[in-house]
DNA sequence: CTCCCTAAGAGACGGAACGTCTCTCAAGGC
DNA sequence: GCCTTGAGAGACGTTCCGTCTCTTAGGGAG
């Protein structure tokens, strides 16, 4: 028998990843905070403790299992169109990652981190835009703001409206067709 | 007492606005079989025998609230970027008629009314932009599908992702400064 | 080293809503 | 006027919620 009782925050990550494997398991739809006890070998007053809700379990979870925010490592390949490609490539991956009816499930019980993650998004495109200034790859970096974050809007998009996962095709044909023409005569 | 017993599309029709009025009371995530039944003074049984589950009937409502698609009615005055601006604000009007926790609501709990959803804005927009040919104020109608449903698409990520109404400053910044350049320059 | 406070672990509890079922009796077709 | 259908009503077992209580292990304070 188990006679080592876990405790801070070695019991709290335990927690976490049980609520991701939970999540895998079952999706979001059927997550229970009994299930993620369970799994996680431990009561369910544990984790009301730490979080007062399924929904705030999960986002907790999302955020442990994929470290830190894109705006940490913001791509920098020296060419505009390889950079918007590459963080478009970046949401696509965590779609993947994560699962649709996470994303819905989230979205409907969650009060307001969607703001956030506007704010990160747009923080991401003002850093690769100024790097393509700096080069001279376009005449501005002064791109107004919807045009800036075109791209990840229309991916967002696709990501919570479509069920398949996102093409690569798709990626290409938002920034060839509409980002690039558009920035390319600020 | 109420003696007599609805029956047929009468009582589907009560039973629907029952659902719409206790949306409206509740919000979608409080939104109950046995409270809809209670307001409609009938029993759950009544509700199952038509819908499957809360998803069903909550999409139902909303049809029936709602009339016809939006392609019955295509705007049609006389000029391009009214159209499309037309085109959107039904898209905010209806927004802003349902609420936002309704749609992510239903977005979490359907299968798949979505591709539906992404089809009646590509013919709309197909229709707008097949007038605007005939009167000659773009050279084509024959525009890239991802062009022809941007300001669409556009719009549903606001209405998805943002908790403030949409602006008509929005739909404008968005026919304008995107929209309208790509297509002109087909 | 020992005491003691905090929180882990375990489960009982009342409540809400689910979806199913059963039963009676009105309505409307034949 | 008979008979099939399904409306109306509520009981039922189940699942999960969020709260609570109780015991006991861990680890810091002295």
């Amino acid at each position: 028998m188990e006679n080592t009782r876990r405790r801070g925050a070695a019991l709290e990550a335990d927690l976490l990843d049980a609520a991701w494997t939970e999540l895998q398991a079952v999706g979001y739809a059927r997550l229970t905070m009994e299930g993620v006890a369970a799994r996680a070998r431990t009561g369910k007053q544990v984790l009301y403790r730490r979080w007062a809700n399924r929904a705030e379990l999960v986002v907790a979870a999302l955020r442990h299992r994929q470290g830190g925010s894109m705006a940490d490592q913001v791509p920098d390949t020296g060419s505009l169109r390889e950079d918007v490609l590459a963080v478009l490539r970046q949401m696509a991956e965590r779609q993947r990652d994560i699962g649709q009816d996470v994303v819905h499930g989230v979205l409907a019980e969650i009060g307001e981190p969607r703001v956030e993650v506007f704010e990160i998004m747009r923080e991401v495109m003002t850093t690769v835009l100024e790097r393509a200034a700096a080069r001279g790859e376009i005449p501005t970096a002064d791109v107004p703001p919807r045009i800036m974050t075109l791209p990840t809007d229309l991916v967002r998009n696709e990501i919570v409206m479509r069920s398949e996962p996102l093409t690569e095709a798709t990626l290409t044909e938002i920034v060839d067709e509409i980002f690039l023409p558009l920035v390319r005569r600020g």
